[in-house]
DNA sequence: AGGGTTGTTAGGGG
DNA sequence: GCCCCTAACAACCC
């Protein structure tokens, strides 16, 4: 579920119950929930991999971290993992394992919209300076900063990685400009790579490396290992991706 | 069958 | 306050 492609399909797909009234709300989320029925819902927006759901003046912050999921129309998993359920006049939204939480609605205006890779407002001219001011960083590391790049998750890492031939244990500072440039473009291309393969179900089938054991390229065997301050799992080919 | 994981936050120690 | 580490959360895939 988790990246952000995956969230902006799941915004696609809650976009029917815009504009409808709340007829009820349940759920174990964590706060109160007696304001939520004949409220409509004004709006969705997502940063990253967050989703907010917009009513008049709060909203609802959703984020699916690692095993989060969701449902419409139809209860799929038993009521006690049920984190937030909200019945519209229009049908009915299913939360499951994720953290919900409510926001004031001027928690939206401080968000760096820019930082979104799939955003519209998406500035990698500001993702550059934000790089440059790290340049002993590792690139594993710094693709995975949500300040940077959010909405990019580890398959995406690994994926961009290959996808420019950089090493992911290789530092930001020791990068050509041409490099960087490269990992920023590529950062939100293979983002919506990702969003138009995971739309026609067919995203795995198109990994490269994430998950692999043999380099597409030269078929040698490809590196899986945990590496960087993030430790997550990395998958690269020594021959084919340049330790800078 | 059971360890690993598309992720983040909170808290503690140094 | 910073960096770094750990635990917690808890479902699904191979």
């Amino acid at each position: 579920m988790p990246e952000g492609p995956s969230i902006l399909l799941l915004k696609e797909n809650l976009m029917n119950f815009v504009c409808h009234q709340v007829t009820s709300a349940s759920g174990n989320a964590k706060f109160d929930k007696d304001w939520l029925p004949e409220e409509v819902l004004v709006d969705i927006k997502t940063f990253g991999k967050q989703l907010y759901l917009l009513f008049e003046k709060v909203a609802i912050r959703i984020h699916l971290l690692m095993f989060g999921s969701y449902s419409v129309n139809e209860q799929t998993k038993p009521e006690k993992s049920l984190r937030l359920r909200i019945d519209f006049d229009a049908g009915s939204l299913f939360f499951y394992t994720c953290s919900a939480k409510l926001v004031d609605k001027s928690f939206l205006e401080k968000i760096d919209w820019e930082a979104d890779v799939m955003s519209e407002a998406w500035n990698p001219k500001k993702a550059k300076k934000k790089l440059r001011s790290l340049p002993l960083a590792m690139v594993c590391d710094v693709l995975l900063d949500q300040n940077i790049f959010s909405g990019v998750g580890n398959i995406i890492k690994n994926e961009v990685l290959f996808r420019i031939a950089v090493h992911p244990e290789s530092l930001i500072g020791n990068l050509p400009t041409k490099k960087v440039d490269e990992l920023i473009a590529e950062a939100r291309q293979y983002s919506f790579d990702f969003l138009n393969w995971k739309r026609d179900y067919v995203l795995k089938k198109h990994w490269l490396v994430h998950t692999k054991s043999t380099c597409p390229k030269c078929g040698e065997k490809l590196i899986r290992k945990h590496l960087g301050k993030t430790n997550r799992r990395c998958f690269y080919c020594l021959q084919d991706q340049k330790l800078y």
